[in-house]
RNA sequence: CGGAGCGUGGCGCAGUUUGGUAGCGCAUUUGGUUUGGGACCAAAGGGCCGCUGGUUCAAAUCCAGUCGCUCCGACCA
C-alpha cells in the first residue's frame, strides 16, 4: 500500500476523551474513532489489526476442530427466556421490539442461537462432537463503557461453541481450545497467563481467563513462583494451617467505650492493639436479604466467594440506613454479637480466641471475643481476597499478585443450556442423552488494545509481528529526487514479490514527519530510503521495538531483509519469554 | 444508577469569576523559501460558543432545564 493513498488519519495531538495508552494511541495511529459512547469505527489500519488477530484465532481453532459459521446478530427474545435468561441477564442484553411487538435483543454472546441450532439437527452420539466458531459483532449495553476498545459496548468477538456426549469428551473439546488459546496469544506476541476464574453470568462449571499481564488490567491475578498455580483473586482459594485452638484470655467478652472510632485504624490507634485482632464485620445484601460477613481486620471480603457461599445471585454491600437499620449503630459499629442475620466467618478467624468486634451501638467496641463461645456464626468459609502474603493454596509456595487484562475466557458449561433447551440425543444405547457443552471466547478488539497497554513507548505503539497492520513501512525520505524515487520504488516491488506487508510512504512530506508517523503507527519493520544511505550502497533499517537501527546493502536486499526480519521476529520470542 | 468534571472552527485549549458581540496553537487552502526526527514567511477560509427557555439595552459569560461525553464505584471478551 502506498501511504498517499490510505486514509490514516494521524494525530499529533491526543483528543481530550482518552485516559489510557491504548486509546490514546489508537486514536493518534488514526486506527479508529469513537461514534458514541463504547461504540467505535475501525479505520483502515485499526480494520487491518483486526483481521491480522482474527487471521491468527481461525487458524489455530481450525486446527484445533473448530469450524467457522456465522450466526445473526439479532436474536429473538424467545430462545433467551427458554434458557432463563431472558429475566437472568440484566440490563446489558439490549432488548427491543420489532414492528409487530415481538421481543428481541442484540446478541451478547451466542449459547442460545447455537444450541437452538444444533439441537435442531443433532440427533445421535455419532454426529458428536459439534464444534463451531465465529467471529462477530457482540453488544452489550455495559454500565460502563471505557477505555476505548478495552470495553465497549459494540466489540468483536470469537466465540465458539463444544457440543459432546459426554463428560470427558466435553474436558477433551475444552482443553483441546485451552491449548488452542495458548497457541493463539503465544503467535500474537503477548506476554499472558492462563487463570482459574470464575464463571460468571455465563454459568458453568469451571473456567479459565487468558489474561495479558499489563498494568492498566482491570484484573488482579495471583500465580505461584513454585508451581504452575495461577488464579483470578476473585477466585483464588487462601489456604490456611490448620491451627490448634488456642485458650482464650479472658473468660468473658467486656464491651468498652470507642468514641468516634468508626474504621479499623482509628479502632486499633484508640486501643492501641493491631489490627489483625480486630474482626471486621460487613453487612452485605444477597438476592435482597442481609447477611453478615466477617473478616480480619486488614483484609478485603471477596464477594464472589461470598456469592458461592451464600448460593446467591446478587450480592451488594449494604447502605448506611440499612446498616444502621440492622445495628441500631451508625456504620463502624457493627459486630456479630446478638445480630439476628446469618453471620458468615472467614477461616482465617479461628485462628484466634480474643478478638475486637464492634457492639452494635455507637462509640463502643466489643473484647475478648471468642467467636465460638460469643457468637453464632452460620458457616465458616474462605471469604477474603488473597494477598500476595498469602502462601500458594497449592504447594505453599510464594505468590506474586499483578494486574491483568481478560482478553480470552473459556467456560466448561455442562449441561447448563443443554438441559434448559433440551439439546438431546440418543447415545449408543439408544438412551436420550443430554449434550456437554463448553463455550470459549475471545475479544478481538480487546487483544488489540491490550497488545497495544502491553507494547508502546513514548514515540508510540510497538506491534507484536503477528499483528501489526503492516509488516514493514517503507519511508522514501525524498520522494522528488529522482534516483531515490526509482530505488524506493524498486525495493517496494521486490519487498512485495517477496511476501512483505509493506506500506511505501511515498508522501511528499518531509522526513522528520515520516519518522514521526512511522513510529507511531507502530510497524515492526522500518526501513529508510535516502540519498545518505544510497550514496554508501545501503538502505537504512530500524527495528521499532528495540530501536536498533542497521544498514542492509541495496545489492543484496533480498536475503538481508529476511535475516534482519528473522533478527526482529527473534527478538520478540526472546522478550515474550 | 450514585459521586466528580467537561461541552467554544477538524484537534488541543484560553475567554466564563467581574455580561459589551470570540481568540491562540495545530490542521486546512494559496504563493514563496525549505527538505534526515512533526519547517519558515505571507495571505486566506472555516465558529446558531451542545441544545431549550429565562434575566438583561446587551449572554460564550448569569439562572433554570435538557442532551451528550469523560473519570471514580457495582459488569465482562
Amino acid at each position: 500500500m502506498r501511504f498517499s493513498q490510505c486514509y490514516i488519519p494521524t494525530l499529533k495531538e491526543t483528543p481530550a476523551e482518552a485516559e489510557v495508552v491504548s486509546h490514546k494511541l489508537l486514536l493518534r495511529a488514526g486506527m479508529v474513532r469513537k461514534l458514541t459512547s463504547g461504540m467505535y469505527t475501525y479505520l483502515p489500519l485499526g480494520l487491518r489489526v483486526l483481521n491480522k488477530i482474527s487471521r491468527i484465532i481461525r487458524e489455530e481453532m481450525q486446527a484445533a476442530g473448530y469450524q467457522e459459521l456465522l450466526m445473526p446478530m439479532v436474536q429473538p427474545g424467545d430462545l433467551w427466556k427458554e434458557s432463563g435468561r431472558w429475566e437472568h441477564y440484566g440490563r446489558e442484553l439490549l432488548r427491543f421490539k420489532d414492528r409487530n411487538e415481538r421481543d428481541y435483543c442484540l446478541g451478547p454472546t451466542h449459547e442460545e442461537v447455537v444450541t437452538d441450532l444444533v439441537r435442531g439437527e443433532v440427533r445421535s452420539y455419532r454426529q458428536l462432537p459439534v464444534r463451531l466458531f465465529q467471529v462477530q459483532t457482540k453488544f452489550r449495553d455495559e454500565i460502563r463503557p471505557r477505555f476505548g476498545l478495552m470495553r465497549g459496548r459494540e466489540f468483536v468477538m470469537k466465540d465458539a461453541y463444544s457440543f459432546d456426549a459426554t463428560a470427558q469428551a466435553a474436558e477433551k473439546s475444552y482443553w483441546e481450545c485451552h491449548a488452542a488459546y495458548k497457541r493463539i496469544f503465544q503467535r500474537l506476541g503477548l506476554r499472558f497467563r492462563p487463570v482459574e476464574a470464575d464463571s460468571g453470568s455465563i454459568g458453568g462449571n469451571f473456567s479459565h481467563e487468558f489474561m495479558v499481564l499489563a498494568e492498566a488490567g482491570e484484573d488482579m491475578i495471583a500465580f505461584c513462583h513454585d508451581c504452575d498455580y495461577a488464579a483470578n483473586v476473585e477466585r483464588a482459594e487462601v489456604y490456611h494451617q490448620p491451627t490448634g485452638t488456642q485458650s482464650g484470655c479472658c473468660p468473658t467478652a467486656e464491651r468498652v467505650a470507642t468514641p468516634q472510632a468508626h474504621t479499623v485504624e482509628e479502632v486499633a490507634d484508640f486501643l492501641h492493639i493491631p489490627v489483625t485482632t480486630i474482626i471486621k464485620t460487613m453487612i452485605y445484601v444477597v438476592d435482597g436479604q442481609p447477611v453478615a460477613v466477617l473478616v480480619r481486620g486488614d483484609r478485603q471480603v471477596n464477594d464472589v466467594k461470598l456469592k458461592h457461599v451464600c448460593h446467591g445471585q446478587d450480592v451488594q454491600l449494604a447502605n448506611a440506613e440499612m446498616v444502621t437499620a440492622l445495628t441500631q449503630a451508625p456504620v463502624g459499629f457493627a459486630g456479630p454479637l446478638g445480630l439476628q442475620i446469618p453471620v458468615y466467618a472467614d477461616n482465617e478467624l479461628k485462628a484466634g480466641t480474643d478478638y475486637v468486634t464492634g457492639a452494635n451501638m455507637a462509640d463502643s467496641h466489643w473484647l475478648h471475643v471468642d467467636l465460638a463461645r460469643d457468637a453464632s456464626v452460620t458457616a465458616w468459609a474462605d471469604l477474603r481476597m488473597i494477598t500476595a502474603e498469602d502462601a500458594c493454596p497449592r504447594c505453599g509456595g510464594r505468590l506474586e499478585l499483578t494486574r491483568g487484562i481478560e482478553v480470552g475466557h473459556v467456560f466448561m458449561l455442562g449441561r447448563k443450556y443443554s438441559d434448559a433447551m433440551q439439546a438431546t440425543f440418543l447415545d449408543e444405547h439408544g438412551q436420550e442423552q443430554t449434550m456437554i457443552m463448553g463455550c470459549y471466547g475471545i475479544g478481538v478488539s480487546r487483544v488489540a488494545a491490550a497488545a497495544i497497554e502491553q507494547n508502546h513507548d513514548e514515540q508510540g505503539i510497538v506491534f507484536p509481528p503477528d499483528m501489526a497492520p503492516f509488516d514493514c513501512v517503507l519511508l522514501n525520505l525524498d520522494p522528488r529526487n529522482a534516483q531515490t524515487l526509482a530505488k524506493a520504488e524498486e525495493i517496494y516491488a521486490l519487498l512485495r514479490k517477496m511476501g512483505v506487508d509493506v506500506l511505501l510512504d511515498d508522501r511528499e512530506e518531509r522526513p522528520g514527519v515520516k519518522f514521526k508517523d512511522a513510529d507511531l503507527l507502530g510497524i515492526p519493520l522500518q526501513l529508510i530510503v535516502g540519498c545518505k544511505g544510497l550514496a554508501r550502497g545501503v538502505v537504512e533499517c530500524k527495528d521499532r521495538r528495540s530501536g536498533v537501527k542497521g544498514a542492509l546493502p541495496v545489492d543484496k536486499l533480498e536475503d538481508a531483509f529476511a535475516a534482519w526480519a528473522q533478527e526482529v521476529r527473534d527478538g520478540w520470542t526472546a522478550q515474550q519469554g
